[in-house]
Formats: C-alpha cells, structure tokens, sequence
DNA sequence: TAACTGATTTAGCCTTGCCTAAATATTAGG
DNA sequence: CCTAATATTTAGGCAAGGCTAAATCAGTTA
C-alpha cells in the first residue's frame, strides 16, 4: 500500500471542499456524495474521493468517510467550513457596506478573498460594521464562536396560497439574476405580494408599495426564501 | 530536450518573482542574480533558474534572461510588477486608514491578500482613499498607469553632518522595527533632529517637538529615509 | 595561462491537486 | 435473486513549483 499523504488542512482547495459537504450537507449533516460534491465543486468524481481519502487519514481528520457510502464533517471540519461561510459573508458585508459594491459582485470577490484573511482582518471588518448577523443576501452569519442559528424560512415556490410576504433571503449564486433583483427592487425585507402563480411557469408579483408588476421565473421564484408567516 | 513548459502567468509565485526583480534591479533596471533572488525569495537558486527559464520562454515573456548573466524585467513584466506593488500598497494604506490596523500588521496582510484582489477592489479602495499618492511607511503608490515617480531621498545613514531633517519613508519589512518606530514617534513626514551620529554604533535623535533623546541603531537608521535638503 | 572558487545550471525527484480510463461495488428492475 | 445501470474507487499521469546533488561556467589569482 502507498504510504498516506497528509493533505495540506490550510489550503484554498480543502476549504472549498467542506464548503461545498457543509451546503450539501446541511442542516441535518446528511452523508454527502461523492458525485454532489463533484458537480459542486466542478471536478472529476475521482478528484474527490481522493481528496476524502486524504481529509478522512489525517492526524485531525475533517471528515467522516465510508467506501462508498458518502461522507460527513467532523466536528473540526465543520467548525473550519463556518469559520470559511463568516469569512465569506463577512467579507461579502464589507464590499457591500464599506466599499459600495454592486450587490451582483461581492459573491465573487468574497469566494476568492475568503481563503486569505487573516484573524485580525476579521475582527476589524466585523468590528467596523458592528458585528452583523446577515450578509447583504440576508443570510446568517456565523459567530466567532461557530454557530449559525438556523432560519425557518421557505422558498417562495414552496409557498402555498396567495399574499404578501416578507423577502428573508435572496441566493447568490448566479450574479445576473441578483442584478435583475436589484433592479425590481427585490431585496431583504422587502415586502412581495403574489398576484398570479404558475402563469405561464412564473410568478407575477408587486414588490413594496409599488404598483408595477414584476415577473419571476420559477428559477428566480426558487432563488428567493421567504418569512414562513406573514 | 524536454518540451518547455509555459508557467502559470497569473500565479502569487509568478508576482512574486516580478516584484522581487524589480525590487533588486530599481531603479536602473539593473541586471539581478539568480542568488540574490534566491536570497530574497527564501528558495534554493536552482528553483529561481527554473522559474527565470520558464518565464523567458513564454509567448509574452514577462523577463529577458541569458545564462549565467542574470535578469532583467520585459515591459510587460514591468508592468505586472508595478501592477502588484500598486496592489500591496494601496491595501496597506486601506489596513491602515479605514481598518485602523497598526502600522507593524499592515506589510503582512498585504502581501498576501495583493495576488487575489480583483481590478474592481483596487479602484474601490483607491477612491475610497481619495487615490492615494503614498502608503503608510512613505512609499510612493505607483499610478493606474504604471507610474511611479522616484524620490530623491536618502538613507539616514548616509547623511553627512548633523540637523533636523524629515522623514520621507521608513522600510516596511520588520515588524518589530515598525512597532518600535511606532512607540517612539517616528513617521513619514516628522521632523528628526540628529545630536549624536555613530556613538557606540548608533545614532541619537529627537522626534518632533518632543525632547527626550531616542537612540537607534545602525539598522534602525538605516531603515530610515530622509528628504535630502533639510 | 592554469587552477581554484563561487555562481549557475542541469538532472532527477517530491507534493498537491487535478485528470482519464478501467475496474469494482451498489442499487434498482424484472 | 440475478442483471443492468449507476456510482465509486483504483491506477496511472500531468503541471506547477519546489528540492538536492552533481556538473559546468566565469572570474580571479598565481
């Protein structure tokens, strides 16, 4: 047998590995496979049982794995991937906040600059905005400390009748349907009253106090949580 | 003979050969060693040989490189390694102006996090700082462009005679020192009055309007720059 | 000018993180 | 319960950027 190799715990390529188990994973810390985490992370689903291989034989191991059978966080991986997500929306915070970036733009600068901060450079972004709890997409941000209190909202495709709700969150995937958002003024916290559903696949929605109507795709409509109750 | 391989041209190695060369060869783009980079980069002179070869080699060649004669930076290498010392100092300027980091923290931070920022990051910190002409230590920010003025100043160590003089720059590269500086006052632009030169391998100043005596070392002065007319 | 010394280069190897192709295990359908 | 389809793992490679040891070159000195 090849002797182990220790993978390196502190790079750019590890960290977006328990990122991708922890979104994968979440919140139940569900076994994650390795063709999810493949399509996720955009490489070959070999790269990534080699890589579970090396993160699973570590001295400190980050992760939980079986032949076959998917993997799980450790208690120190998971502790890392949040320690990355309030990097990440820290960071994301900051661009938005501090340096007026577009909101269609912090996603990427975030996913990058995420790896590289130091300690220090957190404390002063957290400090210099007041130590926030949500990024600018109104997602929670995890303590220093590493926990997340999970939210109970719901997808607006999820939401059954008709009505006004309150816009928790908005996903930040996709950079272009964040700017169509922010042109119709679809931000969190905003209020969206649902006129139509299902009409010709979409949602036909007013956004605040104003009067013009707003399609959403089902796409979008799946890229926006909603407060449970109204 | 083996097919020459391209490097990478967009990698932190890459940046940091450029910026190594131009901080050797500046400001008369002299031809620099293969040892001396060695030196300054912490790798065996073997790892900078290949390095040199493969950036030589490139389509767009970002070094002119002859055997056993050294190097010199192309335009475009230039260009790049301007580029990341723009980078590195308008980031130490932002640590030290909006994130209020002390002066010895700032060098550190940005050397790492000046390969990763995006063109948007740069020009939002560059406004967010009234575009800049110098960095905390003193140091000119090259412009967009890739210019960068050069000061006439001088080493305190080689200033003839006594006076008060003002300081234009101090080095960046220990922290200690930094700190040290710190403490005792001395920052770009304050007035330094010299009293004793070369007692017991050092110097005796005053700093500003203060009157208590602070003695540096060879080292310290020599980290020192000055305007040369006083 | 020949030899020595120090700088430089070549050759061959390592590690990380990715890849493809081939082999193998699991699961679902009949 | 067996087989086909799908998922996963193994095996073997590649590129970047390091390393050491051995060979070679340049410049100085005798």
């Amino acid at each position: 047998m090849a002797p182990r190799r220790q993978p390196n715990a502190n790079s750019e390529s590890v960290d977006n590995y328990l990122k991708a188990i922890f979104a994968l994973g979440e919140p139940e810390n569900r076994r994650v496979s390795c063709t999810a985490l493949a399509n996720r992370l955009g490489v070959a689903p070999a790269s990534v049982t080699n890589m579970l291989q090396k993160l699973a034989a570590s001295t400190e191991p980050l992760v939980e794995y079986e032949r076959h059978r998917g993997v799980l966080l450790s208690e120190v991986g998971r502790q890392r991937a949040l320690e990355v997500l309030r990097h990440h929306r820290l960071i994301e915070t900051f661009l938005y906040e501090v340096l007026d970036y577009p909101i269609e733009e912090v996603h990427e600068e975030a996913e990058r600059l995420e790896h590289f901060i130091s300690e220090r450079f957190e404390e002063r972004i957290a400090a210099k905005l007041g130590n926030p709890k949500f990024d600018p997409h109104g997602h929670c941000i995890p303590t220093l400390g590493g926990k997340m209190s999970p939210r109970k909202s719901i997808r607006l495709t999820e939401m059954l009748g008709q009505g006004t709700f309150i816009v928790e969150s908005i996903s930040d995937d996709d950079a272009s349907r964040l700017k169509s958002f922010r042109t119709s003024g679809i931000t969190p916290g905003v209020h969206l009253r649902v006129r139509n559903r299902h009409v010709e696949d979409g949602y036909t929605v007013t956004v605040g106090s104003s009067t013009r109507a707003v399609h959403l795709s089902h796409d979008a409509a799946n890229a926006i949580r909603i407060h449970p109750r109204h």
